[in-house]
DNA sequence: TCAATTGCGTTGCATGTGCAACAGGAGGTG
DNA sequence: CACCTCCTGTTGCACATGCAACGCAATTGA
């Protein structure tokens, strides 16, 4: 596990532990856990009392379509989290099998762990509850805003959105995303060349200016 | 606050507290506060540090639209809760804006009592967290279930996968479903009339069976 | 240098569905 | 009974957009 203390260190979830990880690791009973390409970590149906966090390759979120396929939901990559919103709801059966592509690392926490303090009633406990929370409730404003964006009616009302939302956190017209067109595409859950449609169109209409990836908004939106 | 006790006492956050309520709320330094029809609880932009529960009276989430219209995101009546999020995750400005349309009481407490263990370490504290942190895991599930809904490209998706989620609630191809016509497509992000369109289809096709609220599944969906 | 791949834009077509308008039934009220 | 309101179903129309196919430019790799 020491070998991985560089990313640990880092993770939202030991913000403000410091010198005490050390610790605070062992008093949660954490430990890591290697998979071989292809493993299940969290198979559907069980009940998920860990949670994960991905210290090396990646892991997959997955479900099984109506038609037996496996669709894809999320991807978990380097210093990710999986996991802890079903082990802290204390679900009964996973609706999601998580399985990694390549082989990973990961580091397990029992949650009850986490939210139960200590006997020692270790002083940084309070710090890791407090984590915990800011963690899962700022989750929830990530969905609450991908509701937002799926909510809108029409793409170009999705796209106005967006931009608005990119226009706030650079705060300037212009800006340069992050995504590929096909990426955006997923994010805004629409097709990609109706995207390509409907940007053309909006540049047409003098809303905006584009190339590659930098955007400039031309008017109030 | 005494004669909202019996409301209280049965709400999640206090789960498992038992008789220990009364100590609890002056620990918690929780107060109730009334509000007159159409007064503003939260104002979109300052900062939320309260979790609010409505005792009395019901609120609305909104926000403004685009065109500067104000838009309902959600309706909190009695038992229900708002700002757990943003206080928890300690958002600067608030998105949105809680107003109540016809006058309320509520419960407030400011969430730093909640997640920092009090000096006295009170022992109910610990279940107070457990409490808090589950009710903020169980929207965070909720919310997942809706974008899964969301993202069925088709309305006739959106529905198959609403009649499996209900098969599976009441382990049985017969039900009936608390939503009338329109809220139902408000559930599904969908227009009434293609709502009723679709479901004419499905009976045609013999995938389904319904009078009013009454649904029967007749084949493997 | 040639071939393959990736990213992006364009376009024609099919279709799902939002919208508006209307009809009919059930239930409530004067 | 007459009238109103609420809930649901039906239908014609318009339109947004998913989809597939194609072209082009840039990049990568053999």
């Amino acid at each position: 596990m020491e070998k991985y203390f560089y990313i640990i260190e880092k993770l939202d979830m030991f913000k403000g532990i410091g010198d005490d990880l050390e610790n605070v690791l062992k008093c949660l009973k954490a430990v890591t856990k290697s998979y071989r390409p292809d493993e299940i970590l969290v198979s559907a149906g069980v009940k998920p009392n860990f949670v994960g966090i991905v210290l090396k390759g990646s892991v997959l979120i997955t479900k099984e379509d109506m038609d037996g396929n496996r669709i894809i939901i999320a991807e978990i990559s380097e210093s990710g989290m999986y996991g802890e919103a079903l082990a802290c709801a204390g679900v009964k059966f996973s609706p999601v099998t998580v399985i990694t592509p390549n082989g990973c690392e990961v580091l397990l926490i029992d949650v009850n762990h986490i939210i139960t303090t200590c006997n020692l009633s270790c002083k940084m406990h309070s710090q890791l509850i407090k984590n915990m929370i800011y963690i899962i409730a700022s989750k929830n404003l990530l969905l609450n805003r991908r509701i937002d964006i799926l909510t809108q009616k029409t793409l170009r009302e999705k796209l106005l959105m967006f931009f608005r939302s990119e226009m706030e956190r650079n705060n300037s017209n212009m800006f340069k995303i992050n995504f590929k067109r096909e990426e955006l595409a997923d994010y805004l859950f629409a097709n990609r060349s109706a995207l390509s449609r409907e940007l053309s169109y909006m540049r047409e209409e003098g809303i905006i200016e584009y190339d590659k990836n930098m955007f400039k908004i031309l008017k109030n939106i």
